[in-house]
DNA sequence: ATGTGTGTATTCTCCGATAAGCATAATATT
DNA sequence: AATATTATGCTTATCGGAGAATACACACAT
C-alpha cells in the first residue's frame, strides 16, 4: 500500500525519481494518467488493469464514457522505471498538471499521486477547513 | 491495450504511420471508420469483429439500428498496414474529420482514434472542465 | 502487342529526437 | 560522520518519422 508525502524534482528531462519505500510495489513499470483535481495519477500495471475494467463494464451514459475513456486512456501512458528508479513525465501531463522542478508524491492506497507543489499544499489547507463537515459526513457511513 | 496520444503527419498521399506502440496490437490489417465526435476510429480486425456482433444483437429500435449501421459500415474500410506501420487514410473519411496534415492519435482501450488537432484539444478542455462531474459519476461505481 | 506514362505502392535512408546508462555531486537521515 | 537516497550533467546508442527514390501495375495509345 502506498501511503506518505514527498517532496521530489523533475530534472530537465522530466525524469522524476520514484520514492524508494513505493518502487518495490511499483515493479518495472507504471501506467502515468491525468488525476483528478489536476494531479497526475502513478498507477501499478495490476492496479492499472483493474481501473480499465472498471471502465469498460461500467453503466454509465454513453456520451460520458466515452468523454472520460478518451480522457483517461488518450493521455495514459505506460512507463519503465529506469534502472535509478526514475520515470519519464510525458510533457502534456507535465503542463495539465502545472508541475515544475518541484514536486510532490503522495501515496494513496492503490496509486501515487503528483501534485503541483503549491496546489498540494492549497488543496490540503481547503481539506483541513472542510475536515469537521466532512468528518460528520463520513462518520454516518461509520468510517471513524 | 491502446493508450496515449501521439501527434502524427498526414503525408500527401493521405498516409499516416500508426503509433510504434499501437502496432504489434494492429497487425496487418485494420479497419478504418467513422468515429463519434467527428473523429475516425481505427479498430483491429478482431475488435471490429466484437463491434459487428455487438450491433447484430443489439437492442436498439430497429430504424436506428438501421441508422447506425449505415452510417458505420457504409463508411468503414478494411486498410492494410504497410511495412512502415502505415495506413492509407480513406479521403472522404478524412473530409469528415477534418483532418489535414496533422493530426492527432489517441489510444482509447480497444481502439484508436484520429483527430484534428485542434479538435482534440478542444474536446480535451470541454471534458477538462467536466472533470468533476465526471468524477464523482466514476466515484460511484468505485473506480477512483 | 509493345512501349510509354501516370498513379500507386514499397523500400531505403537520413536526420532528429529521445531516452538509457553512467558517474558524480548534493542532500538528507540515522 | 557514515550511509542511503536523490539530483543532475554528460555521453552514447537507439529508434522512429518523414521524405525521397525506386519498383510495380495498370491503362491507354500508337
Amino acid at each position: 500500500m502506498l501511503i506518505g508525502e514527498y517532496t521530489h524534482t523533475l530534472d530537465e528531462k522530466n525524469r522524476m525519481s520514484l520514492p524508494v519505500k513505493f518502487r518495490k510495489e511499483m515493479g518495472k513499470s507504471v501506467v502515468v494518467a491525468p488525476g483528478l483535481d489536476n494531479c497526475l495519477s502513478i498507477f501499478t500495471t495490476k492496479e492499472w488493469q483493474k481501473v480499465s475494467e472498471k471502465l469498460s463494464d461500467s453503466s454509465m451514459l454513453a456520451s460520458d464514457n466515452r468523454s472520460f475513456s478518451r480522457f483517461m486512456f488518450g493521455q495514459a501512458v505506460s512507463v519503465d522505471v529506469d534502472t535509478n528508479g526514475r520515470i519519464l513525465i510525458p510533457e502534456n501531463l507535465k503542463i495539465r498538471s502545472n508541475l515544475s522542478t518541484k514536486v510532490v508524491v503522495i501515496g494513496v492506497q492503490n496509486r501515487a499521486e503528483i501534485w503541483n507543489e503549491k496546489a498540494w499544499s492549497d488543496y490540503k489547507k481547503l481539506v483541513e477547513t472542510q475536515a469537521d463537515a466532512l468528518a460528520d459526513k463520513l462518520g454516518q457511513i461509520g468510517v471513524l
